[in-house]
DNA sequence: ATAATATTGTGTTTTTTTTCACAATAATTG
DNA sequence: CAATTATTGTGAAAAAAAACACAATATTAT
């Protein structure tokens, strides 16, 4: 709505676009605090900046990217990822060929520095795009190197410590449930 | 568990690799259907027949990706979509660089023969790989050729039929619910 | 054959999420 | 300035999801 050049909107609006009820975007962002204006809906920079002081914006993540293959190569480039809170800097992949090129400015390193690369650069978040046979080593290491939060798209469940947070997105589990959709109406 | 070649399982131990109890293991799977053998489990070749069936694998879902960027050339490329029920048939986009090449047997199409090809091969579910300006109007011609249940990976909104299936794959709100986790504790 | 163990399926209870209902507030109209 | 309209924030109600508790059943051990 910002980029639409819009000033202020109202819950219904908001509950629109996500699909939701206006009254439940109303509850969600009262757990946080009063962003809104009776009568007249919520200013859009402002809720903006609220919104990413709870989700914790303000703060820069920086994340690194295991494993250079097509899928990690995609997340390099992903412009979602270029204007955010959460900023790609270090690549890791074990094949020679791709080790020491850079791409979109995000250095490729070998994979058997990640330990000391993650902790020099004191990273908290990791992205898993290895194949699946080896994602729960680089998981391993990974949280040896002081990772704290995966997101993970290897389609594997993986085992990590209570404290590790893990968000999977499993692409396939996602088509099946449009294939579950189509088939039962 | 049955590529580790194991015979049977327990509720607990699904629910151990899905991270839920087994208790909702048991009573998801109770909607469908009686699939177990008390004090024994479930043989796992046999669950996994009926899974399928109640997610409708057993007919073959044949998928479009739109936009073969980096995104949507690993999505063709996606090892967990060989295997399975949800095949990628068919590829479009606009840059003529691209259109007429073959891409793991998957033929790239020009984008502007979207409504005809869609419609001859009676495709139900499209894959949005495209940049987030032109995705709604991809959509609203994927929708007019027929397309019923749509996954998007454009970081938009976007406005479909209440009878169309939408599922988002956020990357960006993937990452700010991680940056959300490692601000509060 | 009996006891001990493992584990399902499900009715009941608890917890969480979602929705409803409405007083309060702000702006606009006549 | 009173009436009308738009819209928030929130207590209460309703609905949905998750967890509990346990009878029933299958297997293994003694």
């Amino acid at each position: 709505m910002e980029k639409e050049g819009r000033i202020s909107c109202s819950s219904y609006e908001i509950g629109e676009r996500a699909d939701i009820l206006d009254t439940k975007v109303r509850k969600d962002l009262s757990s946080f605090g009063q962003f809104g204006i009776a009568g007249r809906g919520y200013k859009i920079k402002n809720l903006k900046k609220k919104i990413e002081e709870i989700i914790g914006k303000d703060s820069i993540w920086k994340i690194a990217v295991i494993g250079v293959g097509n899928l990690g190569t995609a997340l390099l480039k992903y412009p979602g990822f270029k204007e955010e809170c959460c900023k790609i800097v270090l690549a890791f992949d074990s094949d020679p060929q791709k080790i020491g090129k850079i791409i979109d400015s995000v250095p490729i390193y070998d994979i058997e520095s990640i330990e000391r690369e993650i902790r020099k650069n004191n990273l908290k978040i990791g992205i898993i795009a290895t194949p699946s046979e080896e994602a729960q080593n680089v998981v391993n290491r990974l949280i040896k190197s002081g990772i704290k939060a995966l997101l993970n798209f290897a389609p594997v469940s993986l085992s990590v410590p209570d404290d590790i947070k893990i968000i999977d997105i499993d692409l396939t589990a996602r088509l099946e449930a449009l294939a579950y959709y189509l088939t039962h109406k």
